[in-house]
DNA sequence: CCCTGATTCGC
DNA sequence: GCGAATCAGG
């Protein structure tokens, strides 16, 4: 694919949308959001921002970084840098490679074994309506899959009836780690309650 | 891990 | 001009 005068202005309409170059470089096929970067660059249209400020911040430093250059075929690596060994104390801690502080802290919870899973909390508040809005909200834009369309990292929270063809995935993005996407996730991990407040 | 944009540089 | 590879953050 090259660039032609549509691609292009896609590409500008896009950016200039916020879209991200992954996105765009979706919508557009056949390029690599690395080529539509690169492209952005090109076009001189880096900074979505347009007139003044824009250079958010981490700038308005040189940029001293050990560029590789040169990297033909030959696998190396341009060097560690001198390997500074940060000594806080001036001799103590004979050796122990991974010293693994021990952070005393007065509000040491207690060290839970290796579950990720957090426990129901105690303190559960019941689901915050705010989650709610939040996930009727995002429903709507749910890509709506089925249960074979579904990834590692598309949201699994059906919706819906099962017996009914109203069925679906919400397929949204999911929360790094987690099987639902943000909203989802919100309302997901509810610590079981409101229960004993049911009439009966 | 996934995703973002930024840069460099051989083609 | 192009974009993969790489870098640097989040």
């Amino acid at each position: 694919m090259s660039w032609t005068d549509e691609r292009v202005e896609l590409l500008k309409k896009m950016w200039g949308e916020g879209q991200s170059a992954s996105q765009i470089a979706k919508e557009l096929g056949g390029v690599t959001r690395n080529a539509v970067i690169g492209k952005v660059h090109r076009l001189g249209l880096s900074n979505r921002a347009g007139g003044g400020a824009a250079t958010p911040p981490t700038k308005a430093e040189a940029k001293p970084k050990a560029k590789p250059e040169a990297k033909a075929k030959p696998v190396k690596k341009p060097e560690p840098a001198p390997a500074e060994v940060a000594d806080q104390e001036p001799e103590a801690k004979p050796a122990a490679a991974a010293p693994a502080p021990q952070p005393i802290s007065p509000a040491r919870k207690q060290i839970i074994p290796a579950g990720q899973p957090l426990p129901p909390q105690p303190s559960a508040n019941e689901i915050s309506p705010e989650a709610l809005a939040k996930v009727s909200a995002i429903e709507k834009k749910a890509k709506k899959l089925t249960l074979m369309e579904l990834t590692e990292r598309t949201c699994k929270w059906p919706v819906g009836d099962p017996a009914t063809d109203d069925f679906w995935f919400c397929g949204l993005p999911v929360q790094q780690g987690k099987p639902y996407c943000e909203a989802h996730v919100g309302v997901a991990f509810q610590p079981m309650s409101s229960r004993r407040d049911r009439r009966r």
